[in-house]
RNA sequence: GCACCCGUAGCUCAGAUGGAUAGAGCGUUUGGCUUCGAACCAAAAGGCCGGGGGUUCAAGUCCCUCCGGGUGUACCA
C-alpha cells in the first residue's frame, strides 16, 4: 500500500518519496501517512489539497481501501479485516519475520567476554543478553554470524590471584568455594594493593609482578597455578552460560591474542602508525582523529595491554574470518576506548565496520537515594544467585500445578532476560530484585503465559474442516494487524541493533491477544470461524516463538 | 577542565526518519473467574516531557544556553 501511494505521488506530482505508513489511533483509521504534509512546502501547495488528490486517486484504483483526509493533511486509510487477513496469508511463511537483508555478508559478534578473575555477576548480564539477541537478529536477517567470547584471561589478574591466594586463602577454602573464593581473594587483594599504595609501599605489588614474570618465563609453579585457576573459572563461566542458554562459536581470550601482540605492534611500527618513546613504550598518536591522548599499545616494560590484544584480535579476525562487520558487546564505560581503538584500525587501513554495541550501566540505589553503578566494592549480585532466586520465585507462583524444572528455568530466564529488554540498551538500568523477577505486566512471563495459553488452545481444540472462505475476521482485526507489523519490527530492530523493539512488540501482541480472548471464544465458534481462528492462533504462536527466540527466551510447555 | 550519555506520571521506563489528544508496567482506588489457563481483562486518578531561548505550518524529538545526575579521560582490564 505504501509503494502504491509512492507511485501515485510520482504520477501526480513527479516527485519520488518513500511513503511510510504509521499505525494511528484506531479512531483515525488502520493506517495513516503524512506524505502530503512533508510535500507541502516542497510543492508550494496546501497540504490538504495534496492529500485530497492522493486520496481521490487511491479510490479510483482500489476500492478496498477507504482513504480520508483529516487534520492538517493526514491521509487515513481504512481497510476491512478480511483484507488484512488476506494480506497476512500471502505474506506468511514458516520463517515469517526473517529476511535476507544481510545475505552474503559476515558479522562477528563478541560477547559476553567476562573477566575470569571474578565470578559471573549481574554485571555480565547485559553483554551476554544483548549480545545473544544481536546474534539472533543478525541470523534472521540473513547474515553469516560468527560469535566469539573474548575472555578476560590475561594480565595482572593472574598475579593478583596467586599473590592473594598465598596470603589470604588456603587449599581448603579454594576446594570448597571454587571460583567464589578466587573472586573474594581477587577483590581483597586489589584492596590490599590500593591500601599499600597509599602507604607508599610496594611489597605486594612487587610480588604480583614477580608472578607475572614467572608465568611469562614458563615457570612450572606459575603454570600450575594458572592452569588450575583458569580451569576453575572457565568451568564456572560455562556452567553459568549454559544456564543462561547462551554460547559462542569461539572462545579466543586475551591470552591467545597477547601472544600475537608483538607481531601486531611491529606491524604498527612498520606502517608508521605507531611511535616508540624513549622509555620503550609504544603509542599510536591519534590527533588527526580528534584525540588529545594517544593510544598506548606497549608498556614501557614491553608488556602488552588491552589495546595490544584488541589490535591483534582485529588483525586475526581480518585474516581468518574476513568479516564485513564486527560488533563488540561491551558496556558504555569503554566508549572512549573503543573510539580510540577504531581510529587506530582506520589508521591501519582496516575497512571493516567496527561497531561498539554499548549499553548503560547496572545501577544500585545509594543510601542517600541517588543512583550509581553497581561495583564489586559495594557488593555485586552474583548471576547464579540471581538465577536461583528467580527460579524460587517462579516455583512459588506456580504453586500447586506440576511444572517441570525445565519449564521453571525457562520462566525464570524469561523474567530476567526480558527485564533487560524493557528499556533501550543505552539506558542505565536500576537493579531491583522485584522488577528483575517481574512475572506480571510488561514482563517475559506475561508473554510466555500468553504463548502457553495459545498453545494449549491449539492442542485442545481441533480446527475441523469448516470453510473459512466467508469468515470476515472482524473480531480478529487488531491481532491480524499486529501480526502484519512483525517483519518490519524485526527489520528495524536488526537495523538499529535494538532488540528491545522486539520485546515491546511481543508485549503488545500478547496484550492484543488477551483482549481478544475476553470477547471471543474459540470453542463455541461455528466450524468455518473456528477453523479461521485456530489457523490465526497458530500464526500468533509461531510469532511468539520466533520473537521470544530472538531475545533468547523460550516458551515453556506449561506454567 | 574536556568528551560521551541521561533528565518524560509517586517509582521504573517506552515514545524510528519532527506530525493528530505524550504511552506502558509497578504502585493506588474500583469492577470482572460454575467459562478455551485470572501470571488475565476492564475502568479511574496521576504530566509546565529539568528551566529558558530559537528553527518550523507542526518540537518530548532538531539547534543554542543554563541547571541537575551518570560514565570516561595513555603504562588497569
Amino acid at each position: 500500500m505504501d509503494s502504491r501511494i509512492s507511485q501515485i505521488v510520482k504520477q501526480l506530482f513527479a516527485v519520488d518519496v518513500a511513503v511510510h505508513l504509521t499505525r494511528p489511533n484506531s479512531e483515525f483509521g488502520d493506517y495513516a501517512t503524512n506524505v502530503a504534509l512533508t510535500l507541502a512546502s516542497q510543492l508550494g501547495m496546501n497540504p490538504r489539497v495534496i492529500a485530497e488528490k492522493i486520496a481521490d486517486e487511491l479510490h479510483k484504483t482500489d476500492n478496498s481501501v477507504a482513504a480520508e483526509v483529516a487534520g492538517p493533511g493526514f491521509i487515513n486509510l481504512r481497510v476491512s479485516a478480511k483484507y488484512l487477513a488476506d494480506a497476512l496469508q500471502s505474506a506468511w511463511s514458516d520463517d515469517y519475520g526473517s529476511n535476507n537483508n544481510g545475505a552474503g555478508k559476515t558479522v562477528v559478534v563478541e560477547y559476553p567476554s567476562p573477566n575470569m578473575a571474578k565470578p559471573y555477576s549481574v554485571g555480565h548480564l547485559r553483554p551476554g543478553n544483548q549480545g545473544w539477541a544481536v546474534k539472533r537478529l543478525m541470523e534472521v536477517t540473513g547474515w553469516k554470524v560468527i560469535t566469539d567470547n573474548h575472555l578476560g584471561d590475561y594480565g595482572a589478574p593472574f598475579g593478583i590471584w596467586v599473590t592473594g591466594f598465598l596470603h589470604f586463602s588456603s587449599e581448603e577454602t579454594l576446594a570448597k568455594d571454587g571460583v567464589y573464593e578466587l573472586g573474594r581473594v581477587y577483590i581483597a587483594t586489589k584492596k590490599a594493593l590500593k591500601d599499600e599504595q597509599e602507604r607508599g609501599e610496594t611489597a605486594l605489588a612487587d610480588e604480583v609482578q614477580a608472578w607475572l614474570i614467572k608465568l611469562e618465563q614458563g615457570d612450572e609453579q606459575a603454570k600450575d597455578f594458572s592452569l588450575r585457576f583458569n580451569k576453575i573459572s572457565l568451568e564456572h563461566i560455562h556452567r553459568v552460560m549454559d544456564r543462561l542458554k547462551i554460547s559462542t562459536d569461539y572462545e579466543l581470550g586475551e591470552a591467545f591474542f597477547a601472544a600475537r601482540g608483538k607481531a601486531a605492534v611491529q606491524r604498527l611500527l612498520d606502517d608508521g602508525v605507531a611511535v616508540k618513546n624513549d622509555d620503550n613504550s609504544i603509542i599510536v598518536p591519534l590527533e588527526e582523529y580528534g584525540f588529545e591522548v594517544p593510544l598506548l599499545v606497549q608498556k614501557s616494560n614491553g608488556a602488552a595491554l588491552y589495546a595490544t590484544t584488541d589490535l591483534a584480535t582485529i588483525l586475526y579476525r581480518e585474516e581468518n574470518w574476513h568479516p564485513d562487520r564486527v560488533i563488540y558487546c561491551v558496556g558504555a564505560e569503554q566508549q572512549f576506548y573503543f573510539t580510540q581503538l577504531f581510529a587506530m584500525a582506520k589508521k591501519l587501513g582496516i575497512k571493516t565496520d567496527l561497531y561498539h554495541l554499548w549499553f548503560g550501566t547496572i545501577d544500585q540505589k545509594n543510601d542517600d537515594g541517588t543512583r550509581a553503578k553497581m561495583s564489586s566494592r559495594k557488593g555485586v549480585v552474583l548471576m547464579e544467585e540471581l538465577l536461583n532466586q528467580a527460579e524460587a520465585k517462579a516455583r512459588q507462583v506456580v504453586g500447586e500445578r506440576t511444572v517441570s524444572d525445565d519449564d521453571i528455568a525457562k520462566i525464570a530466564l524469561g523474567a530476567i532476560k526480558f527485564s533487560d529488554f524493557t528499556s533501550d540498551r543505552r539506558t542505565n538500568i536500576l537493579f531491583d530484585w522485584d522488577s528483575i523477577f517481574a512475572l506480571t505486566g510488561f514482563s517475559g512471563p506475561y508473554i510466555q503465559y500468553a504463548a502457553v495459553r495459545v498453545n494449549k488452545i491449539l492442542h485442545d481444540i481441533t480446527a475441523g474442516d469448516g470453510d473459512r472462505a466467508d469468515y470476515d475476521y472482524t473480531a480478529e482485526k487488531v491481532v491480524i494487524a499486529k501480526l502484519l507489523d512483525y517483519p518490519e519490527t524485526v527489520q528495524l530492530a536488526a537495523r538499529d541493533l535494538e532488540p528491545h523493539k522486539v520485546a515491546t512488540y511481543l508485549y503488545e501482541l500478547a496484550r492484543d491477544l488477551n483482549r481478544y480472548y475476553e470477547t471471543t471464544r474459540i470453542d463455541e465458534s461455528t466450524s468455518g470461524a473456528r477453523r479461521a481462528r485456530i489457523e490465526l492462533l497458530a500464526k500468533v504462536s509461531q510469532v511468539f516463538t520466533h520473537g521470544l527466540g530472538l531475545l533468547g527466551i523460550e516458551v515453556p510447555s506449561q506454567m
